[in-house]
RNA sequence: GCCUCCGUAGCUCAGGGGUAGAGCGCUCCCUUGGUAAGGGCGAGGUCAUGAGUUCAAAUCUCAUCGGAGGCUCCA
């Protein structure tokens, strides 16, 4: 009788000996193929949630496994450590901000040991160190003097709640990504990064193994479009009008012009009589909130200037408009309105009765389109018409030069010079500054308003502790004369660095966290560089990951890759696009809801049956909709297969079995209603304190493990999708882990064994490696566990059946353990030392697997009589065509189907890689 | 409205032109000195629906229904 498997005991007892040992140490070695395995460093919120687990134990596993495969790995861990967070808990708690970052830190950092995962401490870096930041403020200055940092007056999101300036990827519908809170447009001084600069190269993901919904993500957040600059005069002198757009075939059907509210000549141009109420617009336009003007189906608003432009293409003198559905933050804040081929445009014009003018013809319709019968805009395709020379042109669906028509147009502006051909990004530069004081100062002082940069040797400028934090609107730092008062005529800035800055480079400082005369060693970077395979959630799509990406082009530009690229050449690497990214290949994991579900509640009338309701009539409604005098069921869907529901009718369930025919009402879906339209409890939500459906993982691994619960993580959720949280699953990997405890526990088998059933094992063992290898290799994680619980399935029925012999037995453990190291660490670390092998399992090399153990050497040929299978005969695995056909044609199967009759066809299907083979007979 | 991805056993998920699979759950039986457990047997699926291609479709194509995520006055 073997001991009982105590997960406590053992996890504790290796973390320590890991520690001591320093297996996890990675260091350079030239001689060995390197891989860098990265995943996302947590933010020091205090404490370590599920999504932690999730994301980090299996990106473990699969780091694991590559060092087990030869692969010299570097797996680091650091914490994403400025950010408000820290300073609302100084508020709020009067606490310093370092003070709970660093508690925060160390409480974090036990959590993390707790997973029992390779990361290498000694790599460990922390963005609001001075050692860290110095770097930050070194790469700003960087940036400033080769261009790509500057100081400008833009109009920027400020968050009132934050008391900040935002970049516009922390701005979602209007609202501060971090609290929800609305956010206001306000002209501002501030630094800037230049994105824009990168936006084209940005936009090619080529050497990039990353997840498609990302790359359309970034594409459509820097949203280039093409099309054409015109110049618009005006009638009050030398204020021309710049619009950008993106079909210049229907400059001939503009019939009037629009200006955002915010433009700088709204007040230039606009007449004396309009003022008062382009005034009054204007003010009533600044205080909604984007949110406002976001909302769909809103009447166009707008007044008119009472100013004119002439249209370059063919003179015409048309009216100049303000309304709020132009955007300033767009293009440049104007357009040209072509109502009769924009939806925007169209409504405008039929809600202030402008004129509207057809250019495109549509080509399937034979009469002229007239503007008098038009419900909506046209923006399809068609034939250019009231466009004087342009007349005639084929105007397609397609966008910028492809579309003939705006080629020919584009040719034509710039031949005549109206206008030029341009294209328009969404993007806009990345607003760095903050007002806030938990951050990397800037190394910048103004001396009489002119800026300089802090001097190399006098970096870090050191954030100072004893500052007040009350949020005021300025940086807190600006009450901090010591701080900011260089002398007399010097002041120092006082805004400090967007902590996606910090984090846009730590993949770097991972390399060599205490060296102190660079950012990062040239042989590190060198030898690591880029980041393998990069792990973590979604929700950065267009903030960190291309804020990352951008600044490692930066970086290559400006020279700074320089000497690593020099060692890599000397160590015979090819440097080539060694720093074009940052991670080749991304992955994200999906996330760990709760388990909260509800279905929809119903009403069901019809006739009973033996216990149950055969309904004729089902209505969703409220939970508390049930009509007075109502006597059919009413209750909430719990479960639906088919036609056939449950309901939970106030804690009794019944049995509804919804007729054919029967009407079926959703108010929330419309047209004609189906069965399985019907929700059953299937809602499922995030996880969130306000729900009270987190999950701790401290006990968790308190009551089942670390490795029980890495495994119940890796094995439960298809890991790019996540899913629902079911504790009652753990069962099945803890059962595993148990099994096979007792399996290496229990000692080698005191049998001979069985020399057909050791081979089947062995069979079975390079078959699951193969299995594994690939669920590892694709992030399946799930499928390369459950190949493990078949394995240890078959090996527990062939050791009850006493087949299997010690000397197999053995060597079927030493493989199976080696197996699950990545997986369960501290189990499979322990059974390995129990069974006598060498320390530690997690330095041993990967199972190899052989193709040649893992053939099947006798199948099943099928026997299909139409496609339909009709039986099987057992053959050898690598039977011929000839002696298959012959086989199957002879069987009874066959016999019987073609009922004396010759085959029409047969058809011979060869086994490959573990289907059976097969013969099909046409009759 | 547009773009991506997805619908396979009660649940969570593999597979993916050629016999429908895993874990958990469930039924029944055994064990009750491995015990908030263990062992064994078993049941469960028209692979969302409809049409097409094919000797053969869960798999490929199209349509419909349903789900998840993203974008959206983007000129």
């Amino acid at each position: 009788m073997s001991e009982n498997y105590q997960p406590h005991e053992i996890e504790v007892k290796w973390q320590q000996r890991w520690d001591e040992t320093e297996i996890y140490r990675s260091q350079v070695d030239w001689d060995r193929p390197k891989h860098y395995a990265l995943t996302m460093l947590p933010y020091p919120s205090g404490d370590l949630h599920i999504g932690h687990w999730f994301a980090m134990t299996p990106s473990d596993a699969r780091a694991r496994w590559m060092r087990m495969r030869g692969y010299n790995v570097l797996f680091p861990m650091g914490f994403d450590a400025f950010g408000l967070p820290a300073e609302q808990a100084a508020i709020s708690r009067n606490i310093h901000p370092w003070k709970w970052t660093y508690s925060n830190i160390e409480r974090m950092r036990d959590q993390l040991r707790s997973m029992g995962a390779m990361f290498d401490w000694e790599r460990e870096a922390i963005s609001c160190t001075p050692e860290y930041y110095r770097w930050s403020e070194w790469f700003f200055k960087k940036f400033y003097e080769n261009g790509v940092a500057y100081r400008g007056s833009a109009l920027v999101n400020w968050s009132e709640s934050l008391q900040t300036v935002l970049a516009n990827e922390q701005v979602i519908d209007g609202r501060d990504e971090r609290t929800g809170q609305p956010v206001v447009h306000k002209m501002m001084e501030q630094w800037f990064f230049a994105i824009t600069k990168y936006a084209d190269e940005l936009l090619d993901f080529d050497i990039l193994d990353w997840p498609e919904p990302i790359k359309i993500m970034q594409t459509n957040w820097i949203g280039r479009s093409e099309g054409a600059r015109v110049s618009f005069r005006t009638e009050v002198g030398a204020h021309p009008i710049e619009i950008f757009t993106t079909r210049p075939d229907t400059l001939w059907g503009s019939t009037f012009m629009v200006l955002a509210p915010e433009h700088d000549l709204v007040g230039v141009i606009t007449t004396k009589e309009e003022r008062a109420a382009v005034e009054a617009y204007v003010q009533q336009t600044a205080v909604e909130t984007e949110i406002e003007r976001m909302l769909e189906d809103r009447e166009k608003t707008g007044v008119f200037t009472g100013a004119y432009a002439i249209n370059p293409v063919n003179d015409e003198r048309i009216p100049i408009w303000i309304a709020d559905y132009v955007m300033i933050t767009y293009g440049t804040g104007a357009i040209m309105a072509v109502p009769a081929h924009d939806q925007r445009d169209f409504e405008f014009a039929r809600a202030q009765d402008l004129p509207i003018r057809v250019v495109i013809q549509p080509a399937e319709m034979e009469d002229l389109l007239g503007a008098e019968d038009m419900a909506e805009a046209y923006d399809g395709p068609g034939t250019m018409v009231n466009s004087d020379v342009m007349d005639g042109s084929m105007s397609t669906k397609d966008k910028g030069r492809a579309n003939p028509a705006i080629g020919r147009v584009i040719d034509w502006l710039e031949a005549t010079g109206k206008g030029e051909e341009s294209v328009n990004y969404r993007l806009h530069d990345w607003l760095i500054s903050r007002q806030r004081y938990w951050g990397s100062p800037i190394p910048a002082t103004y001396d009489d308003g002119a800026i300089e940069m802090v001097a190399d040797e006098d970096l870090p400028v050191v954030l100072p502790e004893d500052v007040d934090f009350m949020p005021t609107g300025r940086s807190p730092l600006t009450y901090h004369e010591p701080f900011f008062k260089v002398d007399d005529s010097v002041r120092r800035e006082t805004d400090t660095l967007d902590t996606f800055m910090c984090s846009s480079w730590y993949q770097l400082r991972y390399l060599s966290p205490d060296n102190d005369k660079a950012p990062f060693d040239a042989e590190e970077a060198a030898y690591w560089l880029p980041v393998d395979v990069y792990t973590g959630g979604a929700e950065h799509a267009v903030m960190h990951l291309l804020y990352t990406r951008f600044f490692t082009k930066v970086l290559r530009d400006i020279g700074v890759f320089d000497a690593a690229s020099a060692v890599m050449r000397q160590k015979g690497r090819d440097p080539e696009r060694a720093f074009d990214e940052p991670m080749v290949v991304l992955r994200n994991q999906g996330q760990v809801l709760g388990a909260e579900r509800q279905g929809d509640y119903v009403l069901c009338s019809g006739r009973f049956l033996g216990g149950k309701m055969l309904a004729n009539r089902v209505e969703v409604v409220g939970w508390n909709e049930v009509p007075a005098g109502f006597d059919g069921y009413f209750g909430e869907i719990v479960h639906r297969t088919e036609n056939v529901i449950r309901l939970d009718m106030a804690g009794v369930t019944q049995l509804v079995e919804i007729l054919p025919d029967a009407e079926i009402i959703i108010p929330e879906i419309a047209g004609e209603n189906n069965v399985n339209q019907l929700r059953h409890h299937l809602e499922i939500q995030r996880m969130s304190k306000s729900k009270g459906n987190v999950v701790n993982p401290d006990e968790l691994v308190e009551k089942y493990g670390a490795d029980a619960v890495r495994c119940y993580l890796m094995f439960n959720f298809d890991w790019q999708k996540g899913g629902p949280w079911n504790e009652n699953n753990i069962k099945g990997p803890q059962g595993w882990l148990h099994d096979i405890w007792e399996i290496a526990t229990d000692g080698a088998p005191e049998v001979e064994g069985d020399p057909a059933g050791e081979r089947d094992i062995e069979r079975k063992l390079h078959q699951t490696i193969a299995v594994v290898n690939r669920g590892l290799e694709e992030f399946s994680f799930n499928t390369a566990i459950a190949e493990q619980m078949k394995f240890k399935n078959s090996l527990k029925g062939a050791l009850r059946e006493r087949q299997i012999g010690p000397a197999t037995w053995k060597s079927v453990m030493n493989q199976l353990i080696r197996l699950m190291a990545p997986f369960a660490p501290h189990i499979a670390e322990e059974l390995w030392e129990r069974l006598g092998f060498e320390y530690s399992v997690h330095l041993a090399s990967w199972p190899a697997y052989d193709a040649e153990l893992a053939r099947e050497e006798q199948v099943e040929l099928v026997v299909l009589i139409n496609g339909k299978p009709r039986g099987t005969i057992e053959v050898a695995v690598d039977i011929e065509r000839e002696r298959a056909l012959e086989l199957a044609l002879a069987s009874e199967a066959a016999q019987r189907g073609l009922a004396g009759k010759a085959p029409k066809r047969t058809i011979f299907i060869p086994g490959r890689n573990g289907s059976d083979p097969k013969v099909n007979i046409v009759v």
